[in-house]
DNA sequence: GCGGTAGCCG
DNA sequence: CGGCTACCGC
């Protein structure tokens, strides 16, 4: 089974992108994050002819989720259950008898900001969300873009992002904690190359520069790991035409 | 010697189409209207490597007129001289002995309208204009978007449209004022095909609909009308993909 | 820099 | 419907 995560930025913008992305790599899943669309207006359409179906959870201009499947998604969750916000980051659903949760973590703008506040708080109730999942599955699948980079390791300048958003410690500490419910950063679970990233900043041509993070991230409940065969990045969207910011992240279970 | 006009409806967005036509129409001159930009920002290095130079006459939003030219065009002149207009509508030069007006005549919305009395205000000061050039030269060509639908047969729909703003009588009056100065609407030295249009609406899918009208002319002084061999209407670019709503209008001297 | 929004204009 | 201007967010 191949699940993927994409932060697509406009999947209106990002159709043939995603459409000719699916038609390649074939993956039983697809989450997508910052769809930036009202659910009347999501072009469903194009999917249904490459074999996928689609939940979707947006809002206009900001944020929103998707999920692309080959079977049909069951048990469908929108939003954190006990956590009243009107952002749509979070849809849940079960597949092939995995949970899969698809993320899109506030930005945070910059530490100490209202909206690295909210970040925080947001992140208190995914993680309570997540403790209550566990009491009923075991098989878990977190994916999307968590608006955090592990470590050090996952940042082309360190000491330049040293305590900036994305790589501060009160954010770590939230993806620790998350990691210390039994989870896995499945990227880190194989030997990878160094300097690899899944998104990089439109502006100064981070991507040629190869100025990027690591933010997009798929982590697995301890009943997947021994079945999880690969973790990696697909770059190839990235240096396309006219291409989202972020890649695809991708697994594959046994 | 050919000479074309396109209303390309903002240069910018119209890089890739110009480009593509000036290569395979290869005009001695083209002026292009609404190019909505201002000078700074012309895309001026789009066209020297096909070949052409360029004078603009460009304002930030709204109008501008452009002159591109194989060989130099000289006595350029911005505006009309006389007539205080914050709107850059009309740019004049002489290209191989042959002066050239090309005119973005204003829409006027409607009949009865703010807008409306500004063009008839504006139409008057560029007939004086043009008295005044018929005094020093002889061959001229005025070519543009004149808004201005000369008679019924320009039309799709007459009935819909009469006394509708592009074809009321005020307007149709000015035209035939300007022809009455030694002017002829070279499209009309020839006989053409029924239903030829140069604009067709975004809305409403009137290309598609053949729902068009001819208000892009291109009128030559007595002077030139022997030599005129051809004078017609390009609708390819219409058709392609994310076109302007107007098509090129060309005429062939000899 | 590139998504999205709204409003203006034709 | 599709330029443009602005602004927001990342």
């Amino acid at each position: 089974m191949k699940i993927a995560s994409w932060n697509v930025n406009g999947i209106r913008a990002r159709l043939d992108h995603v459409s000719d992305w699916l038609q390649i790599n074939q993956p039983d899943v697809l989450t997508l994050q910052e769809t930036k669309v009202m659910d009347e207006m999501f072009p469903l359409d194009a999917f249904k002819p490459l074999g996928y179906q689609v939940n979707i959870y947006g809002q206009k201009s900001y944020n929103g989720v998707a999920v692309l499947t080959k079977k049909p998604l069951t048990e469908i969750k929108k939003g954190i259950s006990g956590f009243k916000d009107d952002q749509t980051r979070v849809i849940t659903g079960t597949y092939n008898g995995v949970l899969i949760i698809n993320v899109y973590v506030p930005n945070g703008q910059s530490v100490g900001s209202e909206k690295f506040d909210y970040k925080m708080r947001w992140l208190k109730h995914f993680y309570a969300y997540l403790q209550t999942l566990l009491k009923a599955h075991q098989k878990i699948v977190i994916l999307g873009d968590f608006n955090i980079a592990p470590a050090d390791i996952d940042v082309h300048d360190p000491e330049l992002w040293k305590n900036k958003v994305l790589c501060s410690e009160n954010e770590r500490e939230w993806l620790n904690q998350i990691l210390g419910l039994g989870f896995a950063d499945s990227f880190r679970l194989f030997e990878q190359q160094e300097r690899l990233y899944s998104w990089w900043d439109y502006r100064a041509a981070a991507y040629r520069r190869k100025m990027g993070m690591r933010i997009d991230l798929i982590l697995i409940s301890e009943a997947l790991k021994k079945d999880c065969m690969k973790s990696y990045i697909d770059e190839t969207p990235r240096g396309q035409d006219k291409p989202s910011d972020h890649a695809p992240v991708l697994i594959e279970l046994s």
